[in-house]
DNA sequence: AATGAATGAGCGTTCATTCAT
DNA sequence: GATGAATGAACGCTCATTCAT
């Protein structure tokens, strides 16, 4: 799996072979078939597990009645520490799943996922703490762009980062780069 | 070009096969090496003017006196004008060959575009109107990101909505989703 | 195509693979695709010519007002000299597709064909010429049988033997072993 | 056993895999090798006792001193009541044994229990009931293919049936299908 | 006697590339 | 400039067989 994960990351999906993956583990490619059922569902039981867990952990967080931009700041905190933690996992799903649209399933998680974050953006403006002219839709797909381009520059490893860049890119997307008059 | 475009973008490069764009065009793949040299060549072609363009544009603004929240809004502009026209095109670079290390010469172009970005909010941070606690790497990188990543979402054919959707996503990472208090 | 039916002839479909094919004539399997869509259509190609042919035969003596007798006689003929023609083709033919349901296509040519020479025993008992307790259905699977087995023991390549057989064959079926008492 | 018979029946002995026979059997396909040497070992075990129960049958009628013609018609009988019985197993015999020349031993069976048939043949020539121009030898073939190819449309599990066809096949070998002149 | 994992060879198929015509 | 045919290498997948447990 965590071959697996390497190897898609690295070669892509597409570009990467069996062979490839089976090298890293020191057997032969079809030996693989004693563990998966096709390339595909390799592919499927990479991507899954991180996938659901951070699907779960927004769900909980949009369930919250926490403020918008703490619930906000919370998905991302959450979605970069996945990053930090599994970032092969993750960048396989972000280059060959997400917004392609694969099969109803995925497609759902996506939209669940994008669904999430907006609400929490719509909130902020109803709350009034947001304000009232703010695009939402693009807000969005900006939000989780930030957070999905992570996997082409991010290095993983260190937990401690990972919440620092979590917490300046939800700086940047509450209270942009202008300076405050705070007066 | 047109076609490889569209094809490459649809299935990816390396789920193209030169079948597929000759079919586009009608014509054999054997007959397409009277005019490339190779597949890879192909990819090179279709995605380099594109890239010129934008990287010339961009170097034009930063070279500007302009404040850097507008050098900002400018550049969102190019970069989404330039995904609305050119939809295809943009979405295999950003796919195939961004923050992928293919050769030295795009790794260049990729750094040279992100360090003009990045010396835009530099230079905002520097000249007091962008929040001194700024992280700018950061900054940079989810503003390149909610670009690139606009190639998933963004419904193209629309110069409108192209200039809207840029000032919008500029107005994002300029003020934020907060309201301001005005006084 | 006449490798192809030499070599799926000797080793069966299942058995031969397009390497084999593609050996006889002297290429790479690969190259083989430039002629056909898959390994099944080969079968097919090489299969249907000579299925044509004889069912359109038969479907001719059959649509004659010869006596019965005859048109059984007739129809063993062109079946045999068929099979002294292409005996690989036949061979291929009876091994992986006659009786087999492979396809809605196929099954109908079997039946039809059976059915035509079904009808000509039926034709020869009601016209009081065959024995009126002879069970038409075995007859029938017999007459076929015997031909289809040809394939597993006639020596090819002799058009006067062919006949000769075809005669001897349809005298058994018709006459049987048994003297006739001629008074 | 019996599920070799089946799984080899349907899919023919290249098309099925020895998962497909241990799956039958409720097993992993590592496990038959504790009963088998090799999946041809297993043709062989499949096939082998009922080619001889039928070889032996024919011997012991040959030296009977039984009339030709009720030679061949016992011998039908026998060969028809193990089609009938035992239908997965001739099939395989048919198939992928009978007159393709596996091994001398093979090859001896078939020709042994052709030469018994054809002795017969011969003798009703000599005797005087036969017609004195019958052809013993496409006789011969053309009564075992008769049999033979009963395996691709007899529907087992009837032994009166089976007897009842296997007459009306000696009927139409002995008599054929002109009616008798009865005086 | 059965399992689960591995092997190694082979197969059908695809495809970038070449080249004579 | 285009075609059609060929190449050679790779790939996903299957399968008979082996073997330690």
């Amino acid at each position: 799996m965590a071959a697996a994960a390497r190897v898609f990351s690295e070669k892509g999906f597409g570009g990467a072979s069996l062979e490839d993956v089976a090298n890293e583990v020191g057997m032969l490619k079809g030996s693989l078939y004693n563990y998966i059922k096709s390339k595909e569902d390799l592919l499927f039981a990479v991507v899954r597990p991180d996938a659901d867990e951070l699907l779960m952990k927004a769900r909980r967080l949009s369930g919250t009645d926490l403020p918008a931009s703490e619930k906000l700041r919370q998905i991302a905190r959450v979605h970069v520490e996945i990053i930090d933690r599994k970032l092969p996992y993750v960048s396989v799903y972000v280059q060959e799943i997400a917004g392609r649209g694969i099969s109803q399933e995925w497609t759902d998680m996506d939209r669940e996922y994008m669904s999430l974050i907006e609400k929490a953006f719509m909130e902020g403006v109803e709350a009034g703490i947001f304000a009232d002219d703010l695009d939402v839709r693009v807000a969005t797909r900006c939000f989780i762009g930030s957070l999905n381009w992570m996997t082409r520059w991010y290095e993983p490893g260190d937990p401690v980062r990972a919440r620092a860049v979590a917490d300046q890119l939800a700086d940047v997307f509450l209270a942009g780069a202008l300076a405050r008059s705070r007066n």
